[in-house]
DNA sequence: CTGAAAGCGCTTACAG
DNA sequence: CTGAAAGCGCTTACAG
């Protein structure tokens, strides 16, 4: 394990070395820079002379031993998984948001990267050494979250959790009902034949967002509104190659006249394939997407979507690690944020006539 | 400042408390659990009781602990600033470079934000009192970066710095190069009015973004090849006002058969206003953008840009601080690395027709 | 008003 | 083979 070399760094100064120069001792050193109670009962001029070398020296209190003393880094962990990009835009507006709330706390965020949840999970034990205060585990999936992998002595926080975790409170959102209101714009607006394009299967937002839809068609879509699905991914590869696969196979029967998206990288895949079909969006087929990351709003056409409020969700679990008290919680553990349509420019009435699924060139 | 009330929450176990179960000191287990030299010459027999104790109580080093005794944190900084929507796609790019490489070398990484360089110096210092090893700086624009901001005790490297930081290395890209490439393509394809959407005024990426521009036209260029400039900011918002107030100023004389626009989050606002004005991408008008964020993959058309290597630079950064030797600087304290035109869909030859400025609804 | 002591949990010499 | 001691830099009682 290889080291930051410092051989030839200064080393900063300390309160002994304050003290020293003030002549006096570290602890009124430390009682005047940390304003604490008893610092009222040094003499003004003392005080003077230890805040005037203080500044002179540059001191700053050291964490490492600050922390080992309040047994408090002032630190939290936000922990998730890395695919082949990277971490992805759905984690950098959490990050956004547990930023946001960490500063207003003056707490710092460390973050965290796993490969794979189960595969991992040994992982989140080892960050819980002392180096974080508290942390937040983003869009988990563990099979079977045992409490062995969560120790005792480090609050945890989930969001979008796969499956509930035992003792740790989930933060999630409406999706169904997201789901289900933004298929009821497509139906109210005349779409008949609506495709849906999968999530990951398995996953809990991908059975959560099938079912809203499945429930707008069963509710409100005509007799014949049956569902059709196509499983995906929530990648911007799958969802485009799956329908194009779809396409080829179906080529001359009627084209949906809406494709509902299990996530936003998917819509824009699917906006792909039909240019590519020569089909126009909106004008012969309506596309929506789920999230509303930032790619949904320079889409071209800017993407109709389902927006979870992420960073909002990420402020929350700062919360709720800092102060559990303040923050609402239901009944089963979960805290659940409300889900909004945001209408674009991707959905508009369907054609006048149905058209024929293309070729693909 | 609030802290994570812990209560509730045990403690957890610490050598003392292996020690104590297994009958032996501290320092034994200790010597055991770091594998250290000392660990031979402990008897196999308390060596397997220490471990097996150690593994029931969950024995984990305290981090703060380890770090005060050895002065180091196995952690680096990464600050870069937030603008209203927090941090960028740019950011993500180097954070995910800087989290695969700290990850090799075991080392931890923690997000700084701050909201102006130059108000915010100040927190910089803060920072470096032994919570990190060392300090990335993302895109710094320091005016006047005294050295007194940056700590003798804490390594720097910076990002596409704004602004030679004396001491400090600094990772940087071939901007002028790759401005001046993307350019000559769109000439040697035919393309005379190259209007181009500059960044923030100032900023030193501007600067060599516009002469790479400016050099292509000068250099390749027809005779009649002027410059046209729009200033705006590195947004998709300005970028859009800006082109349609320009549009709106011009209309009915020539439009420019290519925009080179200085990122991609601007040549999405000006896909978008061409859209608007009735111009198709790349038949009407072909578009250009730099960076080669997400987005550029996921717009429609896709975009050709010109792709920086921010996920490298990332990791080099990290590899500079931890090890700096070998890592190839040059002399005057950088390291340059290329960048690389991407073809994508948005580049076509110029209509036969030249096109006049449209209205704009 | 100010200082000596003890302790946070770990490691690194140094003894035996 | 194993332990007692000292120290990393800070803070919190406790004395005076």
């Amino acid at each position: 394990m290889p080291r930051v070399s410092r051989q030839n760094l200064p080393k900063p100064a300390t309160l002994a070395d304050i003290g020293r120069a003030v002549g006096v001792s570290a602890m009124s050193a430390s009682a005047v820079l940390n304003a604490s109670k008893t610092s009222t009962r040094i003499s003004e001029e003392t005080r003077r002379k230890i805040l005037e070398v203080a500044a002179r020296m540059k001191y700053r209190p050291n964490a490492a031993a600050r922390a080992l003393n309040r047994r408090k880094m002032n630190t939290l962990g936000l922990a998730g998984v890395v695919d082949s990009g990277g971490l992805n835009a759905y984690f950098l507006e959490v990050l956004n948001g547990v930023l946001e709330a960490a500063g207003r706390f003056d707490q710092n965020v460390t973050v965290f990267t796993l490969h794979d949840w189960n595969a991992d999970a040994g992982k989140i034990a080892d960050f819980c050494d002392g180096r974080i205060d508290g942390l937040i585990l983003v869009a988990p999936v563990l099979t079977k979250p045992s409490p062995d992998i969560f120790p005792k002595h480090t609050p945890f926080v989930s969001l979008h959790s796969n499956t509930k975790i035992p003792g740790v409170v989930n933060i999630e959102t409406n999706e169904d009902l997201g789901s289900f209101e933004i298929v009821r714009q497509l139906v109210q607006q005349g779409h008949t034949d609506i495709l849906h394009i999968s999530g990951t299967p398995g996953m809990l937002g991908t059975k959560r967002r099938l079912a809203g839809y499945k429930r707008a068609l069963a509710t409100l879509g005509r007799r014949d509104a049956r569902p059709m699905v196509i499983e995906a991914d929530f990648s911007y590869e799958i969802a485009s190659s799956e329908l194009k696969a779809w396409m080829q196979r179906n080529v001359g029967k009627r084209m949906p006249t809406a494709i509902f998206c299990a996530n936003d990288s998917g819509a824009l895949g699917c906006m792909d394939v039909l240019a590519q079909a020569g089909l126009r969006v909106p004008r012969d087929v309506s596309v929506v997407g789920f999230d509303d990351t930032i790619a949904a709003r320079t889409s071209m056409p800017q993407l109709t979507t389902v927006q979870q409020p992420l960073k909002l969700m990420g402020a929350t679990a700062v919360e709720l690690l800092l102060h559990p008290e303040s923050v609402k919680v239901d009944r089963d553990g979960t805290i659940v944020f409300p889900t909004r349509p945001v209408s674009r420019a991707s959905v508009a009435p369907p054609p006048s006539e149905r058209l024929p699924v293309p070729h693909l060139p």
